[in-house]
Parts: structure tokens; C-alpha cells; sequence
DNA sequence: GTCTATATAAAGATAGAC
DNA sequence: GTCTATCTTTATATAGAC
């Protein structure tokens, strides 16, 4: 394992797309070897640390992918923040659900406590702390007047993130329109 | 089954707790019948439509349960906005986490197809509608002025739920009080 | 109402042939 | 690299004794 075949890259495409939407236990390796067009024995010849040992690495990438996604549309606002924030969310709809009270309430207790403690730091850093720092770069520019950003960060965050628990038919228009709305009120306030 | 038995409740309530926590897949019979006490098989003779039966007939009981603990925080707020809605924070943080990406993504899939229409609607009635009313409500006596509130609230409720997220260690100040400074942000904006 | 015993299916995983 | 066959464990569920 560890090569770079091409089935192995399929095995961890297939990997990467259920775990990120239904997690660690709603996700068979069944059901990963079948999107991967392979036997489930076939499988551990590309994963041979079997289901928890793809599931971190497949992480890993899914959380790093999100880091340079977000990066990416950070550095697309300049030093506009809602510029930064509307890039975020666009990144951020266009994703499959990065449910993070799934993963710590359900997918870490699943897992090792040394591969839990990992991915949980990873999410933080990857999803979290860049939101964080763009709120304390505006602050700095005395764009915004709030004390305490790590938590707004979060709100923020789940604000967006919770579009994802809008099933598309419920939806009157597309949830980058709606993150619109919502930064809006993050920025502006809902009164006056 | 059907009957009020004592023992009959602690089942209800162990499966209550276990699956508004880790949803339908991430719990199975065994751990329900063991924190009710009996053993696993005891457990058919109380919930004669198995696990899944189980899960609808108790995510029922929760959803009702916070449709009441929402109605009871907005009536005393009265009619101020604010209190309103630090008083729906404080239960929500109060309860276990009502995932409902999770819900949708993961849970639902796994059930019959009615049982999940069900579901779903009930879930939007009762934790999504109660705060849609009072923002329209406060909107009709001029204390806001955003015309879209229909996922605003989506928004708040995921603003607040996804405290959730953050792990009691990573916790600086109680989640009732990060919720007050998120709504502040919500009726004031970030900005100045 | 609760248990033991058991049926059945599905899950993660390995051995070994091709 | 991929398969068939098999092992082990766990899950849901039922039958029937007490």
C-alpha cells in the first residue's frame, strides 16, 4: 500500500465522498470497495490498516482540501471581509456536509483516542482558526467592533455549515444566496 | 407493548438519550437494553417494532420535548426579542445535540421512506418554526427590519446548536453565555 | 416481564488461488 | 491486483422456558 496506483486513488475517492457525508459507522467497506468497483477483500490490498486507518487518512485529505478551499477564497477577497466571508460560504455549500457534532459525538468515540485527538486538532485547525483569523485581521483594520471573535468564528461557521441540513426541495433559493442573507446580518445586525 | 409500564419508560428514556446523541445508526439494541437495565431481548416484549419503531416512536418524544422547551422559553421572554432568544439558546445547550444534518443525511436514509417524511417534518415544526414566529413577530412590532426571516432563523438555531460541536475541554466560557454574545452579534452586527 | 438459547444477516478482516 | 472462500464478531430479531 501507499503506492500511487490508480485504483488506489479510486478506493480513496470513494472513501472520501461517503465518509465526509455519512461518516465513519454509516459507511460500510462495502459500500466504499462498490463505488470503487471493486471486491471488499481487494480493498485491504490499498487500505491495509482496513476501515479506521482509511477513514483517517481520507480525512486528513478532506480536511486539508477544505484548508486550501477556504484559503483559496480568503485570499480572493483581499481586505474585503465580507468579500472573505461570501468566498467562504460559497466553498463551503459547494462541499458535502462537514457535520463536526457527528464527528465528535459519534465518528471520534468510534475511532482510537490517539486518531480521535488528531482529526479533532486537524478539524479546528482546517475549519475553524481561518475563519478566525480573517474576523481578527478585519478587527485589526477596525472594520469590526467585537470583543471576543473565536466564538463568533463558530457561529459563523455553523450558520453556513447548517444549509447543509436544508434538504433541496425546501430550498426557494440557492444556499450562496442564503449565506448571503446571513453574513449580512452577522455584519449589519438583524435590528435597525 | 404500548402499556406504561416502569420498565417500559426506562426503555424509552435510554433509548431517548442514546439517540438524540448519536443518532439511529450509532446506537444499537444491546446499549439501549443495557442502560434500561434488561437484557437486550427484554427489549422486543416493550418495543414489539424493534429498533426502528423504537427510534421514531422516541425522536417523536424529543422533538415534542423541544417544541414545549421552545415554547416555554419564547413565552417568558414576553415580548423582547433578546430574552426570547437567550432563552431558546439556554435550552437548546441544555438539551443533547439535535443534530439535523446528521438527521438528514445519516438517520433518515436508514428507515423507511414514511417513517423519514414523518421525521423531517416534524423536526422543521417543531425547532425551526417556533423561531421563524418570533423573529416574523418581532418584525411585525418594528423591532427588526430584515425582510427574510425564514432562514435567518436556520441560521440562529445553527449558530446556537453548533456549540454542540466544541468539546467541554476547548470550552472557555459556558455555552450560555457564548450564545449571548452570538445573538448579540445577530440583533447588532459585527460591525461598529 | 425477564431471561437463555438460537436464528439470520451483515460487518470487518485474512488466506490463498489466479 | 483481484478474486473466492472463510473466519470472527456483532447486530437485529424470535422462540420458548420460567
Amino acid at each position: 500500500m501507499n503506492t500511487h496506483s490508480e485504483a488506489r486513488e479510486r478506493v480513496l475517492q470513494a472513501a472520501e465522498r461517503l465518509f465526509a457525508e455519512r461518516g465513519y459507522i454509516g459507511v460500510t467497506v462495502k459500500d466504499i470497495a462498490k463505488e470503487a468497483g471493486i471486491h471488499h477483500a481487494s480493498l485491504y490490498h490499498h487500505a491495509r490498516e482496513g476501515k479506521e486507518g482509511l477513514f483517517v487518512e481520507v480525512m486528513e485529505r478532506v480536511l486539508r482540501n477544505h484548508q486550501a478551499g477556504i484559503a483559496e477564497a480568503v485570499a480572493r477577497g483581499g481586505d474585503d471581509l465580507r468579500a472573505q466571508l461570501q468566498g467562504i460560504a460559497d466553498w463551503l455549500v459547494s462541499q458535502p456536509p462537514m457535520d463536526l457534532i457527528r464527528m465528535v459525538h459519534v465518528d471520534l468515540p468510534a475511532i482510537s483516542a490517539s486518531h480521535a485527538e488528531y482529526l479533532e486538532a486537524l478539524a479546528h485547525e482546517a475549519m475553524l482558526e481561518p475563519l478566525e483569523e480573517i474576523l481578527t485581521a478585519a478587527q485589526a483594520r477596525g472594520q469590526i467592533a467585537h470583543p471576543n471573535l473565536g466564538h463568533i468564528a463558530g457561529g459563523l461557521f455553523w450558520a453556513i455549515e447548517g444549509l447543509h441540513s436544508l434538504p433541496d426541495e425546501y430550498l426557494l433559493q440557492p444556499r450562496s444566496m442564503i449565506a448571503s442573507e446571513l453574513i449580512e446580518v452577522f455584519l449589519k445586525g438583524l435590528t435597525r
